[in-house]
DNA sequence: AGCACA
């Protein structure tokens, strides 16, 4: 580059040639959908290119001489087609390890697994004595408290680990007590207030 | 579908 910048290409205007190094390829050509995997294919790309004018010194000008000599003459030309590099440096984005699996996944999915169920569809005269009687057969069983606001008693059950809240849960799902007129209860696990959102 | 106490 130094060999040549600066030299007169042409006399009679005194024009200079001024080269100098092309700016860092800093565009970023995010795909819109680019998740974890990206596929990276340029073939399409590649195969459009050759026609692309890329060449300024195309101006028409007739003594395109080349100093080297007649000896590649033939190829200076017309073989220019360069073969087309593939920048696919490995980006480091891409790399990014997948997000770690949510390991929480649970049998009531959506909700976040904790030792409290929630119990709905009791009966409307289902008591807390009653209820205690099934639930105290499961081991790790804290407490049990019965509210009922508006019509139907709803129940929050406490145990000592998240397994046998889910135990008991997937036990007694849709089970019927004595007192049960609409059916099984539905059994959940209890609103956290330190939900994910 | 309905989620409270501490």
């Amino acid at each position: 580059m130094h060999a040549l910048n600066g030299v007169k290409f042409d006399p009679q205007a005194g024009s200079v040639l001024h080269i100098e190094l092309a700016r860092s390829n800093s565009r970023r050509k995010r795909k819109p959908g680019s998740g974890p995997y990206v596929v990276i294919d340029n073939r399409i790309k590649a195969s459009a290119n050759t026609q692309e004018t890329s060449s300024d010194d195309a101006s028409g000008d007739s003594d395109t001489e080349e100093p080297s000599g007649a000896e590649d003459a033939d190829a200076s030309n017309k073989d220019e087609l360069k073969t087309v590099k593939s920048d696919t440096v490995q980006d480091p984005e891409n790399s990014v390890p997948a997000a770690n699996e949510q390991l929480e996944r649970t049998i009531d999915e959506g909700a976040q697994a904790c030792s409290t169920l929630f119990i709905a569809n009791l009966g409307p005269n289902c008591t807390e004595y009653e209820l205690k009687q099934v639930l105290s057969k499961y081991p790790g069983f804290n407490m049990l408290k019965i509210r009922t606001k508006g019509g139907m008693p709803v129940a929050f059950a406490d145990f000592e680990q998240v397994e046998q809240a889910t135990k008991v849960m997937t036990d007694l799902q849709s089970s019927l007590l004595p007192s049960s007129d609409r059916g099984g209860m539905h059994i959940e696990y209890a609103r956290s207030k330190m939900r994910k959102p």
